[in-house]
DNA sequence: ATTTATACTTACCATTTGGAGAGTGTCGCC
DNA sequence: GGCGACACTCTCCAAATGGTAAGTATAAAT
């Protein structure tokens, strides 16, 4: 278990060299993490990939899928993709109410992009929780001795 | 500006199955988002940034590339990745102090599929503003009449 | 007349987050 | 002997976050 986490720490040298790109514009940098911190949050990121998953869906629907959200929450982050432009939500004259959520292409390309972690996640999680253990192992030794 | 928005709104039909994967383990799943949230933050985001365009570096200079982080949030975020296994913390034994920060493997493998999700925040900047005005235009609107 | 369904909205409240600022330990330097 | 450098660590406090629960609107169904 311990091994895992050794192969992950080899960095090989220089190798920041050939990923790093140009520096950005520093404006475009505070409005760029200003819309990753607005779009990385918990339920924007779930209501995402439950569209993407399951195309156009009611209010509750979404809701369930999401799993354990509240009302609140659920029409706030709706909203705030809507205003993004991430979603189009389509309110059908009814009674009771039915109004239908799905992603527009921008929403897509997003979920798309956001693939790429999901997929880190995926397939480093052993890595992840290894790293960890180890990690919280050596702090309680550290401790114990003192 | 109405216009960009428009062509972002059409969903080619049925695109949705060409990438919706199969379901995940819950269990999985469960992990993966507890994953993404802790990793996902805006301070990881930045620090995994700083780390990947300079290299190693000491704990102050972490903190002044970032911008703006207390030394509070710069140690509890710079701890959770080690814990993480994202990056490794070298201790020289001086006086002053000197602790260098620098991404492990794993850490580096994230950062790249971040990059992503930075790109698509680059390149559809343009467009989320747009989207935002024209939805806060035609809330304002809708506040008018009423 | 009352209930039901749906999609919210609002008020209140507990928890969490995160910044500011002061304190700690060590050693070389003046 | 006191100061400075560095990397923390700790405490206090204000602000943001997010959940619960109750309220709103409408028309069909009972």
């Amino acid at each position: 278990m311990t091994a895992e986490v050794a192969v992950a720490n080899r960095v090989p040298e220089g190798i920041q060299r050939v990923i790093t790109e140009p520096a950005l514009d520093p404006r475009v940098e505070a409005l760029v993490s200003e819309m990753i911190g607005q779009v990385a949050d918990k339920w924007t990121m779930i209501i995402l990939e439950v569209l993407t998953r399951h195309g156009e869906l009611r209010f509750s629907q979404v809701g369930k899928l999401a799993g354990g959200i509240s009302q609140k929450m659920l029409t706030q982050t709706l909203r705030q993709m809507e205003r993004g432009g991430l979603i189009i939500r389509t309110v059908h004259a009814v009674v009771p109410p039915k109004v239908e959520y799905r992603l527009t292409g921008l929403g897509f390309s997003l979920a798309e992009s956001f693939c790429g972690v999901w997929r880190w996640a995926e397939s480093n999680l052993q890595q992840v929780i290894a790293a960890r253990e180890s990690f919280d192992a050596l702090a309680r030794a550290n401790n114990d001795r003192a």
